[in-house]
DNA sequence: CATTGCGCTTGATGCATATCAATGTTGTTG
DNA sequence: CAACAACATTGATATGCATCAAGCGCAATG
């Protein structure tokens, strides 16, 4: 149940697919799928374009995009490896409503809207898949604009280094408490909702206080410690997400 | 397929389950739902409870808290007719993320977990209702936080004060362009993300413009035209969600 | 009727963040 | 290397909104 699938270089597991699919499925997906790379500034779909297929990202980062018609954006989440994207609007028969930005160099693996349509017909436990992503979806976006909604800019970029430094914490854990940021400091106040300025003064005023230290995309915990206890709240949540 | 299921006072239509409900299982609906009037100031279910059931909203307005341990919250979205609550801490088998708070006299039919599991399992389909039904909340939801992120507090307020005039305004089309807020100034704030007096400081504001009048709950719009106008975008956004 | 409580408003003030403009820094390309 | 573009920082200023404190209107209650 959790084999890969192998096929044109695609390497959809099936676990993530909500672990309803079985060897057969998984080869159909396999078939289904093809793999490719996009560099950080592409757009993998954008807001209002027609749903061609879903997309599964293999690695890297990607950032979920919403702009308004008087040119305001706010980038709603990030999405990375073992996230699937675009499948509202193939379920839902929509265009897409967000622009799905790849900040970092990705490995995608696209499986076309007709034969995912296929699939789930076939299969019809692949909804409960897709449901139970919906869910998380809905979760995630949810504790963000709350979080939006009643904590200022420092505590928000504090819980958002925090994700940051997490996600590679499990994967380099050889140099304590230091760790480079994926993204630029545009995309970090896209993401909290504010301006590169407002970055670079909220930067200015943890180093002050000695929390941590900046140098260009690295980040360096001087005090650990202090900067758990400072997030307190809001992290039980990050982790239970997943 | 547009059938009414009525039992012990239950009246949930099939349709409100995403068009997958036979006759019988229509029939099972019926016997497995009760239904109960609650009272403004009511919770529904809260935050970190345990989940019993779901609850679907026959009639009045029922808000979705959000709060963190600090003791700030925010409202994240109302719900109203025709929506679905708790489905999420069924299906994905956790405890409820949000308090519904009953902000009118609601009618609500509630449907206990563990029957709307074996509902489930006999009819697989249902789960492409509740697919569909994350999608549309998880759709509101991305558009709430991109507007809380992206926007001022009198946009978000004019845009919150459309849309409940939209709601009423099907109902009753006898007076024209007045409609009374069926919620209270703190609700607005809790759901804008900001405060009672922030909120009473831009009623001044559209009062000096001359856009809409407020007299307690009472909304005049003095100049619709200017009114639709001053909202322009988020209109088609709001519409299409339903 | 007086009282209490609650929702709402108003005013004074302070802080947080946006905005605009200038400069520095980095990376890229010919 | 020089030149250029994109990104990042810094400073000055303005604004939006929160906070705190007080007063008002109204309904419920003894």
């Amino acid at each position: 149940m959790s084999q890969v699938c192998r096929s044109r270089g695609c390497s959809c597991k099936a676990t993530e697919w909500g672990h309803v699919l079985d060897e057969m499925d998984c080869e159909l997906f396999a078939r289904a799928s093809h793999e490719r790379v996009y560099e950080p500034g592409m757009n993998i779909f954008m807001q209002g374009d027609n749903c061609s297929g879903v997309y599964c990202i293999q690695s890297g980062l990607v950032g979920l995009r919403r702009s308004d018609d008087n040119g305001n954006s706010a980038m709603l989440r990030l999405s990375q490896n073992g996230d699937v994207l675009g499948y509202r609007a193939v379920i839902g028969k929509r265009q897409h409503r967000n622009t799905a930005e790849v900040l970092t160099r990705s490995r995608v693996c696209f499986i076309e809207a007709a034969r995912l349509t296929m699939l789930l017909q076939r299969n019809p436990n692949l909804k409960e898949g897709f449901l139970q992503r919906a869910l998380v979806d809905l979760t995630t976006t949810e504790t963000n604009c709350a979080e939006q909604m009643t904590r200022g800019l420092q505590a928000r970029f504090l819980h958002l280094l925090f994700r940051l430094y997490q996600n590679v914490e499990a994967q380099q854990d050889d140099r304590e408490h230091v760790f480079d940021l994926p993204v630029q400091r545009k995309d970090i106040a896209a993401l909290l909702g504010a301006t590169p300025e407002s970055i670079s003064r909220i930067i200015n005023r943890l180093e002050e206080q000695g929390l941590v230290r900046f140098v260009g995309r690295r980040v360096i915990f001087s005090n650990m410690g202090r900067f758990r206890a400072k997030i307190q709240i809001g992290i039980e949540a990050a982790t239970a997400e997943a």
